[in-house]
DNA sequence: GTCGGCTGCGCAATAATCTTTCGTACATGC
DNA sequence: GCATGTACGAAAGATTATTGCGCAGCCGAC
């Protein structure tokens, strides 16, 4: 890892663009304390090391008409690294398929699912996922209700990791 | 749902943001075909009606130091709402626990956690998790590789879904 | 029909921000 | 001591955000 490269100013800047993505330079040079320009050389190079992947809006899936959520882990017959990265790529192609994790233990992929109602992820199981060449099994979940839902990373962890190595 | 209320720029204005959030009001006017007044208009009546909840960049979390993530699956010996929502309560203490999230079936959760290292989440598998009241099992997978990992909404199905509607 | 009223667009102008350029300060190594 | 590299910050011009205003289209009511 190349955190040990990032200083403090840095670290505050990802916690901040972690925070709010469309704050502005200005506001953002003011909160980890330096001008403008140098604070926006700092973005750019964070963006250019691939530390800052990209941008996004965090979207109202319920009000939007996706109100079902489901968790599938999925079990293949070959493990073969060919047959996973094959699997991978139909993951890639179906749209309701929003993430995809290969696992350690018994279950290979977990994947996290959306859809507008149960019928439209029934169809997708039975038509597409569980017909889908070496898959053995799938078990799925549905989720009842969301209580956190931050993606990414906790700054605050890392400032203490960081502190007690230094 | 309230997505027929919107009209197809508004979808694509939301389809946009999603995967560019920083991009400037002037480009995105260009993308969806409307000058740039009415379309900040539209952004903001997105965000003030909550089908945007926020921005935020996505950060590169293994180039941070976060090189394990994790899956627990958590069983709560009671399933009283408020035994479920005292458990909702400690996930969103706890910053290496990212999402929370409850499940129909024989698992009441599902969380997903990120850690520096293996050993830093064992101890908050043994020390936190495994030790909170009410809680009765854990399984936990290590997530080996990410083959997809998009948050958010695939538009495609919703403009195929209303236009099958309309 | 046509007369408000409503909604949403686009133009124009101003305010704010972004972005580049340039000069300076500080630390490092020779 | 001095060159060198790095990073900061001020200033200025370009771009963008934001507001105000006038206009067109689209209903209901009469």
């Amino acid at each position: 890892m190349v955190a040990h490269r990032l200083d403090e100013i840095d670290r505050k800047i990802l916690a901040e663009l972690q925070a709010d993505g469309r704050m502005t330079n200005v506001e953002l040079a003011k909160r980890v304390g330096i001008s403008a320009p140098p604070c926006l050389r700092r973005v750019r190079a964070l963006e250019d090391a691939g530390l800052i992947r990209g941008y996004h809006a965090e979207v109202n899936a319920r009000e939007l008409g996706f109100e079902v959520q489901v968790f599938a882990m999925v079990g293949l017959e070959s493990q073969a690294e060919v047959e996973l990265s094959a699997f991978e790529a139909r993951c890639r192609e179906w749209p309701l398929v929003r993430e995809c994790h290969m696992l350690n233990g018994e279950v290979d992929f977990m994947l996290k699912c959306v859809a507008p109602d149960l019928s439209s992820f029934q169809s997708f199981l039975t038509g597409q996922l569980l017909t889908t060449p070496n898959v053995a099994s799938v078990k799925t979940s549905l989720v009842i209700r969301g209580a956190k839902d931050e993606p990414g990373v906790p700054f605050d962890v890392l400032e203490e990791r960081l502190s007690r190595t230094a």
